[in-house]
RNA sequence: CAGGAUGUAGCUUAGCUUGGUAAAGUGCUUGGUUCGGGACCAAGAGAGCGCGGGUUCGAAUCCCGCCAUCCUGACCA
């Protein structure tokens, strides 16, 4: 491509609203631009790396068995009403009526409409198995867009979907994707981690994700300081190490305490610390109240806690649901006498004589035990922190920030019963299809390696994502003979099937290469007044390494650069 | 969804307290000098200050409403 023809600008200062390093350099780079919270245009050089990604992500589809086709992002309401997740998605899914008044959705993702393709087909145990693939817009009303391209409300999405007979096919299948996702990857440069992680809103057996490694990650990635362990956080077992206290149990009392309705204040004014506390949550649960007993220094997991108790939402109940529940203000709940489920995480079974509030303004109890409330049930409810140990070998677990770039799900027959996608098996008896699903996020690849792969001066892409693989900068425009030999060159690169990016505009030297360091080409060619000589300079970006290239070796150079 | 901040030229911002009809850098245009690391000089084009209303002789500046963007967030009871 030439500059001198083309729709490309850089900027020369950050945008005031974008809030990464990463997504700043993306559009300083001239490759994306936000059109409103969460929703980017892709401009033309963006547009070709994003066709790198592309281009990975669909050869290694291919190559594991994949049939590519294209659903609609336009969906009629009933498909998700009938699978039951309309509900589960609530608010984030984009809702809307056409001119009849009849309500649709913009998918967010698209189980249901690949097991309604696959009731199309799939009659018969001999069909089995296949896999569908689409890369596809998907539309997701966000709470909170963040971080250029990250978390965005409309992104392209490749999602897969396996259809199998039985579990073991469904296996296969699964580990199948397992090894394309890694080969794709790879082959991006993403230093990431695979984790187990909860299966939220698709529901099913299993999941694991992808998590490239980013301080601007939005996931906790648990690992260990001694074996393989990895998990998101939100799932993490925290492995109970408490020891039974084992004081003499004391007579329950209440106390005085003024204003003192946070475990910071109440600690400060009893001179006690968090650990000697038990604090009560109220939380509300698809609109019931409950509350969650936690050892005082630990915090609730929602994950887990949602989980227990089978709760679509589960929220923080505001002032007035805390009043209704303990007759309280915020700041004063405990278990005793509490009228509403009580959950209680299972550390809390081994403290004694510990302080809880007492559901009445300003007085807490002090002297607390098990025998003095029941709970419901009682389970791990709590997030791993900082010196938890690991649940699989018991060293250290560490902790990163992670942004989760693609996942796996063994949904098994969660769908195919909820749609009806059924089979016959070899004794004519009708079975329900196992199937998987396997997500990548586009955009958040290439941001993610953006976030990865930069420094002070710009973006620096791997090979085989960035919008060129190599670039030429005429240094003089006014100079004949090096604006020939660059076009030479260009033009038996082009032959040869290399598509480089040729700075031929009349600016000076300095602002090419900034650009061009900008935008992140890994490869330049200057040429300069080496020319004269027959001779161009070739520059690393990763390095900024140089080297003197007599003309006629560029050939050769250039199948370097391209493997060939 | 809640709380806070902001909205002025393509971009980044000043001006708003103390109302008088908009300024700078960058980018853009033209001419000249430069020419291997975001050049310099000169002359220009470009916004009527998010939108709507109000107060006033007069509003970017004050008041009200709306919209948008950004930040923070169920503060741990």
């Amino acid at each position: 491509m030439k500059l001198s023809n083309s729709y490309f600008f850089t900027l020369r200062e950050n945008a005031k609203d974008e809030d990464s390093v990463s997504s700043n350099l993306l559009v300083r780079a001239g490759m994306i631009k936000k059109l409103a919270n969460g929703i980017y245009m892709i401009l033309p050089m963006g547009k070709k790396v994003l066709e790198k990604v592309e281009y990975i992500v669909r050869d290694e589809m291919d190559k594991h068995g994949c049939q590519e086709l294209l659903m609609p992002a336009l969906i009629p309401e009933d498909v998700y009403v009938s699978s039951g997740r309309r509900e589960s998605f609530g608010s984030n899914m984009f809702a809307l009526k056409d001119r009849y008044n009849k309500p649709y959705v913009l998918g967010p993702t698209h189980e249901e409409l690949f097991a309604i393709t696959a009731a199309m087909d799939g009659k018969s145990w001999k069909d089995f198995p296949y896999n569908l693939y689409q890369i596809q817009t998907k539309y997701r009303d966000e709470t909170r867009p963040r971080y250029g391209l990250i978390r965005v409300r409309e992104f392209i999405m490749k999602d897969a979907y396996t259809f199998d007979k039985d579990e073991a096919g469904l296996d296969v299948a699964y580990a199948n994707m397992y090894d394309a996702y890694n080969k794709i990857f790879d082959r991006m440069g993403l230093n990431y981690k695979i984790v187990r992680a909860d299966t939220g809103v698709m529901g099913g057996l299993l999941s694991e994700e992808y998590q490239a490694i980013s301080s601007i990650g939005e996931d906790i990635v648990v690992g260990c300081e001694g074996c393989d362990f990895s998990s998101n956080e939100e799932i993490t077992e925290v492995v109970d190490t408490l020891q039974d206290d084992t004081a003499q149990e004391l007579p329950l009392e209440k106390i005085y305490t003024p204003n003192a309705g946070t475990i910071e204040a109440v600690s400060s004014f009893l001179g006690k610390e968090p650990k000697d506390f038990v604090k009560t949550l109220i939380y509300c649960a698809d609109g019931k109240l409950v509350a969650f007993v936690l050892p005082g220094e630990r915090e609730l997991n929602e994950t887990k806690a949602s989980k227990l108790l089978g709760a679509l939402e589960l929220t923080l109940a505001d002032a007035e649901q805390v009043k209704e529940a303990t007759g309280a203000r915020i700041g004063f709940a405990g278990p005793v006498g509490l009228n509403i489920p009580i959950y209680m995480d299972r550390q809390v079974a081994h403290k004694k004589n510990f302080i809880v509030g007492a559901n009445e303004d300003d007085h807490h109890y002090k002297n607390v035990n098990l025998k003095d409330f029941t709970p419901t049930a009682v389970a791990d409810l709590t997030e791993v922190m900082e010196g938890d140990i690991c649940p699989k070998c018991g060293q250290k677990l560490t902790f990163e920030h992670g942004i989760e770039v693609g996942n796996l799900f063994k949904l098994g027959t969660k769908y195919s019963q909820a749609m009806n996608l059924l089979y016959l098996d070899q004794n004519n008896k009708l079975e329900p299809v196992w199937m998987g699903s396997y997500g990548i996020g586009l955009e958040r690849c290439m941001a993610a390696v953006a976030d990865q792969y930069h420094d002070e001066n710009g973006l620096m892409w791997p090979d085989d994502l960035a919008p060129f693989r190599a670039g030429i900068v005429i240094v003089n425009m006014k100079d004949e003979q090096q604006v020939e030999q660059a076009n030479k060159f260009y033009e038996y690169a082009k032959s040869q099937g290399m598509d480089l990016l040729l700075d031929d505009r009349n600016e000076r030297a300095g602002v090419k290469f900034k650009d061009m360091e900008l935008i992140g080409i890994p490869h330049r060619f200057t040429f300069g007044k080496g020319v004269a000589q027959g001779k161009v300079e070739y520059v690393l970006r990763k390095t900024g390494e140089k080297v003197e290239v007599a003309i006629e070796d560029l050939p050769a150079l250039l199948n370097k650069i391209y493997n060939r």
